[in-house]
RNA sequence: CGGGGUAUAGCGCAGUCUGGCUAGCGCGGCUGCUUUGGGAGCAGUAGGUCGCAGGUUCGAAUCCUGCUACCCCGACCA
């Protein structure tokens, strides 16, 4: 490609909108393009990319035995209604109706559509495990898309969904595709991807995991210890801590406490630290009101207590609630509270820990050294569920191996499910087994976000002037520099080496325009091409060119006859690689 | 959805508080000449519904009212 023609311009100015590496460089070095908010546009530039990223998805799809389909963005809504999707998904899922006044949706995910198609193509054991996968866009009506193409609202992702007749059947599968998944990963030249075993949120199912390119701009924060040997994200994170169980239990003690609710103001009045006290949060959950306890130098985790008391929704609960069940506001307590519609949830840090400042369940009082077992009656103990609803923090040490954790940012740029019954069983999705028995199928869902991935690679892939691409997804992975082209011999030259890549099957990329030489490099830094020779009437005059590589690895002189084999060889080997 | 910010030439911005001639600057574009190893110089030239709609005024980019779009923080997020 001759950069004189190439349609996409590189702007000197970062964009007023634009805040993390990712953005700036995508749009400065005309790669994509806004169009309204969370939606963009591929440039060339941009669109050789994602081609080159879905290819390398479709090798690793293929290879684990998946087939390719293409599945419609507009569906009516009959199928999630199926689901029971249509209902349960908010306003991220953009419904509209068609001009007989039929009630669509833009597909957010693929689930319903692919098991329409399993129930229909697959019905015996014999066709049983397969998986159906596409590229295809995706709408979601996020409330807010931010970073760039990190979080948009159309986008490009391969969906595959695989379908099987046990549950042995399909843990063996989703462990190929966790490999497959690795796999992709490296290839697209990502530096560090984790995997990390997630909540199963909207999707449903049991065993999920969620693969995170490590980033400062990511969304996520993740839970790793120091050697990575343990790494979990925030909805399921723990730290285990050891609590001082042995210590003797001090008088219990009450204490004038005016108008401080604070575990700040109460602490710092009673001349002690906040983990020397406990604090009540309180919900509401349907009828019941939930009572949590937690340490008071730790943060409640909603998703935690969710899960524990298996609903989807929790609400604070008002001071009302909160009297009604015979405690007080700012200083309420489990001593002496009714047990009528309550769910009592107490951290271990607050269980075990001894000696606590707690609330007096009595207006301007706190109790001093509370300790469980010995404060509480028999029947508030026995209705208390310990549990872990706390947030891990970081130096806390990891529950496998006792290493301090250290938190990291994360951009999800795949996952993985295992869904189970949960779309075949409620659409009907059924095969005959050897038995001759009707049966759901069993399936697995499996995402990977394309553009979220070229953001996320050029996250972890940049440097001060722009992009730096692995070779296996770069534009082109050849860029020819030639300075002054009016000079005698330059442009002869330059364009023979052009002719000559391209004959060899290199993708380059010649800048064939008559520029300063700054001017060039700053243009080619900001494109990101792995491999770059410059040409110029120094480097001819010696019968050389100048070879660079991006990374800043390679700087050398070559001579004209031998650059094109040589280089031509290196970087063949170097995409065999990936 | 809550809080904050912005909207003036393709891009980045000044001008708005305190209304006043033909709305400016830098980059970019086009023409010509010079220049040529890290975003060149000179000269010329094109490019504007000042986000939209009302209002106040002799006069509005500027003041008032309503609206829209975009960005940031948070909530939410297969």
């Amino acid at each position: 490609m001759r950069m004189s023609k190439l349609v996409g311009r590189r702007i000197k100015e970062t964009p007023r909108d634009a805040t993390t590496p990712s953005h700036i460089y995508l749009i400065r070095g005309g790669y994509v393009r806004p169009v309204s908010a969370g939606i963009y546009s591929l440039l060339p530039l941009g669109k050789r990319i994602v081609s080159k990223i879905e290819a390398i998805i479709r090798e690793e799809m293929d290879a684990i035995q998946g087939q390719e389909v293409l599945m419609p963005v507009v569906l009516p809504s009959e199928l999630w209604e199926e689901s029971g999707r249509f209902e349960s998904v908010g306003d991220e899922l953009l419904r509209f109706k068609d001009r007989n006044d039929k009630q669509m949706l833009l597909g957010m995910t693929h689930e319903e559509a692919v098991v329409q198609l399993a129930r229909t193509e697959l019905n015996s054991y014999k066709q049983l495990p397969a998986m159906m996968y596409q590229i295809q866009t995706k709408y979601r009506d996020e409330a807010r898309p931010r970073a760039g193409l990190i979080r948009v609202r159309e986008f490009t992702m391969k969906d595959a969904y695989s379908f099987h007749e046990s549950q042995e059947c399909l843990e063996e599968y989703y462990s190929d595709c966790h490999e497959a998944y690795v796999r992709i990963f490296n290839r697209l030249g990502f530096r560090e991807v984790l995997s990390i075993k997630s909540d199963a949120g909207m999707m449903g199912g049991n065993v999920a995991h969620e693969f995170m390119a490590i980033a400062d701009c990511g969304e996520d924060t993740i839970f790793v210890n120091e050697d990575g040997s343990y790494k979990a994200n925030r909805e399921i994170a723990k730290s285990s801590l050891a609590y001082e169980t042995d210590s003797p239990h001090i008088e219990l003690e009450k204490k004038y406490t005016p108008d401080l609710k604070s575990i700040e103001e109460v602490t710092s009045f009673l001349n002690a630290k906040p983990e020397n006290s406990a604090k009540a949060v309180f919900y509401k959950s349907g009828d019941d009101v939930v009572f949590a306890v937690i340490r008071g130098d730790f943060e409640l985790n909603e998703i935690k207590l969710k899960n524990l008391l298996g609903v989807n929704e929790i609400e604070f609960a008002t001071d009302e609630d909160i009297t009604a069940i015979g405690s007080v506001p700012g200083f309420a307590s489990l001593k002496d509270i009714t047990l009528n519609n309550v769910k009592i949830v107490m951290d271990p840090s607050a269980r075990y820990s001894p000696n606590l400042i707690v609330g007096a369940n009595e207006a301007d009082y706190h109790f001093v050294n509370f300790n469980f077992e010995r404060d509480l009656s028999k029947e508030i103990q026995d209705a208390t569920i310990i549990a872990d609803i706390v947030n891990a923090r970081a130096g806390d040490p990891d529950p496998e191996f006792g290493k301090p954790l250290i938190l990291k940012k994360g951009i999800e740029v795949g996952n993985i499910f295992q869904l189970g019954t949960k779309y075949s069983g409620a659409m009907n999705a059924i095969f005959l087994d050897q038995n001759g028995k009707s049966n759901p199928m069993i399936m697995g869902c499996y995402g990977i976000g394309v553009g979220r991935s070229m953001a996320a690679i050029v996250e972890q892939c940049h440097d001060d002037w722009g992009p730096v691409w692995p070779i296996s997804i770069a534009p082109y992975q050849l860029q020819i520099n030639a300075l002054n082209l009016n000079k005698t011999g330059v442009k002869e030259v330059a364009e023979n080496l052009y002719k000559a890549f391209l004959t060899e099957g290199i993708e380059v990329l010649y800048d064939d325009r008559n520029e300063k030489a700054g001017f060039q490099f700053k243009d080619a830094d900001l494109i990101g091409i792995p491999y770059r020779i410059i040409v110029s009437p120094k480097t001819i005059a010696e019968n050389q060119v100048e070879f660079k590589k991006r990374d800043g690895s390679v700087k050398e002189m070559l001579s004209i006859s031998e650059v094109v084999t040589k280089l031509s060889t290196q970087i063949k080997e170097e995409l065999k690689k990936a």
